[in-house]
DNA sequence: CGAAATAATTGACCCAGATCAAACACGGTC
DNA sequence: GACCGTGTTTGATCTGGGTCAATTATTTCG
């Protein structure tokens, strides 16, 4: 494993407690991959053998809908649960409880991803409190951005939707407007919010009424405030 | 702190590894209610003060929408995100982090519960080991019944989830016919399986063609296994 | 550069599930 | 047993968002 990645691993939560020596004992057995877009990761169902950690890029994990056998096979569905971004471990529940995976990951943002191997992961959490401690904080925050999610689905629209990430994708501009830029194609964001590209479309038409404008991946929000109302967000995160 | 309740919480994986000692320091400053159908734990926005443990009965943790502000104020809407039970430890993640509940916490199934005070919790978390080990682990087992959640709305219909939740309730019965009963009304069920009470009806009557009675709260599956395929589960848990 | 492939938008239509409203079905209580 | 409130079902209608199909950008690449 190339110096720089080390140093990278070495200056994550999760990972800075750890010595030198047992950092490097991590990933003796470990390696890192560049992967373009559209590689996965895993399937649905597998067994993990590895936890992996994103150097840079973006994956998104994706739950698929079990095929339909029936003679009229329906194109099996599938759905973007969440995306994990540089920096964010990729779903170690399964490597920590050794179970399947729920989901697939792919990647949808040319990425530097660390593989771990799953058994070095759960003799740490077994071995060392520090880890374990990390362990738990990251997996609190990872489970506050499914409860979001959940919500989100259950009580907003789609548009509110798109309202609210094209909101959290600018820095903090409450008042003034703000040029941001999309990061994924249409397709991901369409999944990730829940719907479809069709309709991501026209939710983007309409949020024209309020004052954005989409040209390609440029975003101008003219008025983040009239926005963030019509979001109807909690602040929670 | 009664001592059958202390008894009960020593059993409780994420307790099991503390000693008497360490266990009768955390429940000094805690101690438990029994609480009626209807009570509410804690409200959304809310600074966690303590991390409840459900010793019996049933907890919704339910998401409320922002409230509209506009003049024809629309009712404001709430949806169950997860139901906790017996054993379950109530939303450690805000707890750990220090962060404002995302959701609100109402007993829907008359229930005795212990408060135990956030600060001991977090403590216990940065200072013993085996705790912050099992918490790690608690937690990625929460994580896993979102994300079932998550998959479950975004690809599969109100009936199928119906059909799903009832053969869950049936202790792996695959081909013999079950008898099983509803543990809530349609209310806090429909909401749960994110539905309202009179599509749920529906649904319910749907099922009827898959050899399903529903009288009141007793459920009787003719052919689980028939039931089983129409919901489509994959049994990733 | 220009052709082919891919991505995004637009339009017409459909459907699962929501909403509104009314009719039932009960368990309690007196 | 009659009364009342709550919980459940049924029916009629509406609608957000999905699906299908055709069109119009964008890329990609020879």
């Amino acid at each position: 494993m190339h110096n720089d990645d080390l140093v990278a691993l070495s200056k994550i939560p999760l990972f800075a407690g750890l010595s030198l020596a047992q950092l490097e004992e991590l990933t003796q057995a470990g390696f890192v991959h560049a992967l373009p877009t559209g590689a996965t990761l895993f399937e649905q169902g597998e067994m993990p053998g590895f936890l992996h950690v994103i150097l840079r890029g973006a994956v998104a994990v994706v739950g698929t809908a079990p095929a339909d056998q029936a003679a009229d096979a329906p194109a099996h569905r599938e759905a973007i649960i969440t995306v994990f971004g540089a920096n964010d471990a990729l779903i170690a529940p399964a490597v920590l409880l050794t179970l399947p995976y729920m989901m697939s990951a792919r990647v949808i943002e040319a990425a530097r991803i660390a593989f771990l191997p799953a058994q070095a992961i759960r003799d740490l959490l077994a071995n060392h409190a520090g880890f374990a401690q990390e362990s738990a904080l990251m997996l609190a925050r990872h489970w506050r951005l499914l409860v979001r999610e959940l919500k989100d689905l259950k009580l907003r629209s789609v548009s509110q939707r798109l309202a609210g990430y094209l909101l959290s994708l600018a820095p903090a501009a409450q008042t003034a407007p703000a040029q941001v830029a999309l990061p994924f194609d249409r397709r991901v964001l369409a999944s990730w919010l829940g719907t479809t590209p069709e309709n991501l479309s026209r939710s983007i038409a309409q949020l024209g009424g309020l004052g954005v404008a989409i040209r390609g991946r440029k975003v101008h929000i003219a008025d983040p405030d009239l926005l963030h109302r019509f979001s109807r967000e909690d602040n929670l995160r």
